[in-house]
DNA sequence: GACATCTAGTTGAACTTTCAATCATTCTTC
DNA sequence: GAAGAATGATTGAAAGTTCAACTAGATGTC
């Protein structure tokens, strides 16, 4: 716990379950969006579409999407271009800020998400739940909750109070 | 428990905690990324010269390295060139095999490796293990090397036994 | 109320990744 | 031992993502 000034490397163990972590997410990312991308549609696109029909209105802004499904702006943006092309989303002038953009979710939208989620969820469960018990899936969840936490709590913008962590 | 033929939805629970796997997962490879993008290297490059640092003679064929850090061939080619560009890996034809090409970490590779590696070892503690406790971290590695399991088993290539899946 | 500063979103070029096609070699099997 | 199938790696074009620069509107401050 005393905050040695030099890194510390992994211990064995460690090092085992952090390259478990890394091969895991990236064969579980790489399943996922095959098994969605047979039905024309990225994981990333699908996550999109998926939290504008959760949002009330089913619209969000494109700020607030972003940060939801982290990704850049810039990139969110793009991705928008594609699914308003195909008429799955439309952009809309927020209300009461002139900057904002809400994208609205349409019906076309709607009923493309409504076709590919029983896929999704299906795959969902084939790569990752079936793997675990309730009990180690939910330990997952929580576990990565903290994660998301303490990575937040550090981003920039977030007062972290006295010095952490001083040069 | 008994299998219904129809996808059954996630429930409450499950769909947080997703979710938050989902976020999570996303947020610590942009902040791990993020980290060594500050020296000039992706975490897919770095992961590949470390794989390859670790390897018996440090070199390792490009097809066993595509799967070691799930990437595709071809990714894994055109990162490779970038690398060799960098004058960190150069290809050998491998022993025994005339169709296989073996990656390899140059001296210089090795020192670039060296000077990233405290770096990486401080994000990596920073952004995930400094938000879990030793035990919660063990337990994350068990559940992905499960799910990494689980997800190979069903690769194709692997034999499921009988009929699992029947349309 | 005008200045700088910050936030929201977009743009296009550069870069990275994917996709389908290709070439060479090895393995099968007949 | 020859034909066909499978494996290893690469290629170049298409698709997607990042990066830096930019426009427009909001916010703070003096």
């Amino acid at each position: 716990m005393q905050g040695t000034p030099r890194a510390r490397w992994l211990d064995a163990e460690q090092q085992r379950d952090w390259r478990a972590y890394l091969r895991a997410s990236r064969l579980l990312e790489t399943a996922l969006d095959r098994d969605l991308q047979e039905h024309g549609v990225q994981l990333s696109e699908y996550e999109i579409i998926s939290m504008l029909s959760e949002a009330p209105g089913r619209h969000l802004r494109m700020s607030a999407l972003a940060d939801l499904v982290v990704q850049s702006r810039s990139r969110l943006t793009h991705t928008a271009n594609r699914l308003e092309r195909r008429g799955w989303v439309e952009r809309r002038p927020s209300a009461g800020d002139r900057r904002g953009i809400d994208l609205v979710l349409t019906a076309e939208g709607r009923r493309a998400l409504e076709g590919m989620a029983p896929v999704h969820v299906e795959s969902v469960r084939r790569n990752l739940l079936n793997h675990l018990s309730a009990d180690e899936f939910h330990a997952l969840g929580s576990a990565m909750r903290s994660i998301a936490d303490g990575i937040r709590s550090q981003a920039p913008g977030h007062d972290v109070g006295k010095g952490t962590d001083a040069i």
